[in-house]
DNA sequence: TTGAAAGCGCTAACAC
DNA sequence: GTGTTAGCGCTTTCAA
């Protein structure tokens, strides 16, 4: 790996640097014999390009950092898989910043942004990862764009589903099947789609005039274990449910893991509805039923929205709702009339 | 965002840009009292180094890329998880490189270790994504390490279980349990891995005295889908296996649902074993048994040594095997004495 | 059409 | 202990 620059290829060609730099990116300001000695002077050498270089001197790194709680949650890593997607086509590259939830990382991820190591950031957490001066424009900020979640800075742009709507038709689907006794079993709360599909929860259940047993609200996070603690305090209640609202596709697995554990069967004796549509959810045991989110169009959009930032084109419309769909699979099951206690 | 520069803040503090350069890398070696005035306006005005200028300068751009076929699957985006955490800890970025299998990608990505971008490359593929000289030594190649895979190269540090001796062991659990009629559902056959878990099938098959049939060999890839196809083909022969050995827990899961769809009963009428051991494989209905890889060993490995690498340490010992474990739950069953056809 | 020269922001000899 | 200086490898006026 002799490292050849610029400069190796000039004095091998006999032309100048700037001659040489000119003839590999703006080929027509060269004459044509000029070009193809320095190409193939180049390609003879193999010569590649110091980004670092390049960058310093165009202010402008090729990549963008992308900020996600956890990647091996495979909702998370489809959104990366269509963000990494369009950034690629349009020359950037991404660096995954794997946050594992604490701020203090999400800030060290967003530092690459001011140290230019990047050249804009997508945000998959619920708060920003720096210092944000009362009133600074939107503008004064590094190239930025949330996804999924919601910071509390309406000016952001902002991509993700309709959490409020999602969670009023989750619950719907669950009243509609003549359920009552619905529990909840929600991600972190301090995040705003968490507390958006409370919401939507608490509002479908009071429109259909069933009022909500507080021990039926079970406030954890979005994994697997939550779900499997979570279904095991809803199970110890002496009023159980009849139906649990999962805020994850993650926490139904754990939740119907648990159930199975306990000799509940799912969907005979409890029902359970996921969220996210992650790839697995149709292929479980039962498949389970779920508010699909479009993974595919969320981190295409936010990867668009991030680069067109970037080029200088902001967004004229900050917030992006993508549509969500209710699947209806076999984890759901309607009850009978006499079974529901209406 | 004004960019703050050393140059402002030698200006506001009526140092030079030499000595506020000392004042933040080498504290010692300025006084006491410039140091911490320098440190004063330096948080005063915001400054944070241009990363771009210090990677050109010291040749250095703290970066890895971790080219990795399938960010979704969650085997990879484990290791992922553990390379981060050691890189972070070591003051290093990772750059993710999804190459969704496409040899074209990762020769992409494998370019920024030579543009500078990188300091060296993580390989989760098994082909090397640049070309290599008969007889070039493995210090002229940008700094590299192999995970999971083999390129064929063997002076490439690589990391990964016994992939023989795992095949071995799955299909001797199988023997154990009295099955005879054992099928496979490999991985990509370009793969040395799976070329190996294969060579241990058979040797284990061969060495019970059992005939494989070639009719039991599904040579497909890694995915759910592929587990689907393979057990729909398999179900169709006119000799069904008794038990399926799954490369991957993904296949094992497509195969599970596809026998289920058939009302093929797991492991009633069929054992399924996987590999792998993602996380959800204890929480499938039914737990599968599978073959455990250590993935956060196998990632931390992966960025020690890469980083030992390129701080100049060179392992002495390129192939670091890591232990795999055999996971026996509820996917594989015991054949009864008047069923086994021995 | 080509080349000289001025930096991008920073580090590291080396001199003061 | 502090400042001067010379670049890292490249792009980009501007002049020839």
């Amino acid at each position: 790996m002799a490292k050849v620059g610029l400069k190796d290829i000039a004095a091998q060609t006999g032309f100048s640097i700037a001659t040489v730099s000119h003839a590999l990116r703006n080929p027509d300001r060269v004459a044509d014999a000029t070009r193809k000695k320095v190409l193939a002077a180049a390609e003879a050498a193999g010569y590649t390009p110091n980004n670092l270089a390049v960058s310093l001197r165009t202010a402008r790194s090729g990549n963008i950092v992308v900020i996600i709680p956890d990647i091996a949650d495979s909702h998370n890593s489809n959104i990366i898989k269509a963000i990494e997607k369009v950034a690629r086509e349009r020359g950037y590259s991404v660096l995954l910043g794997d946050s594992q939830g604490s701020e203090k990382r999400e800030r060290e991820f967003a530092r690459m942004a001011r140290t230019r190591q990047a050249d804009g950031v997508i945000l998959m957490s619920h708060r920003l990862p720096f210092d944000r001066k009362p009133g600074e424009p939107v503008s004064k900020l590094p190239p930025i764009v949330n996804g999924c979640e919601y910071t509390g800075h309406d000016d952001l742009p902002q991509i993700g589903i309709d959490d409020y709507q999602a969670g009023l038709d989750a619950t719907r689907h669950l009243l509609d099947y003549g359920h009552r006794q619905i529990a909840v079993i929600t991600g972190d709360i301090e995040t705003h789609s968490t507390r958006e599909r409370l919401r939507g929860f608490n509002d479908a259940m009071t429109a259909a005039g069933v009022t909500v047993n507080d021990d039926h609200v079970i406030q954890l996070g979005y994994t697997l274990e939550d779900g499997i603690a979570g279904a095991q305090q809803l199970m110890a209640l002496p009023s159980r449910p009849s139906a649990i609202f999962c805020f994850s596709d993650e926490i139904a697995f754990g939740a119907m893991y648990a159930l199975r554990e306990m000799g509940i069967d799912v969907p005979g004796d409890v029902s359970i509805i996921g969220c996210d549509n992650i790839p697995l959810a149709r292929y479980f045991s039962p498949p389970l039923t779920t508010i699909a989110q479009p993974t595919a169009e969320i981190g295409a959009a936010c990867a668009t929205l991030l680069l067109d930032i970037i080029d200088g084109n902001p967004p004229t419309e900050p917030r992006v709702v993508v549509p969500h769909e209710l699947k209806i699979r076999e984890s759901t099951r309607r009850l009978d009339a006499s079974a529901a206690n209406r």
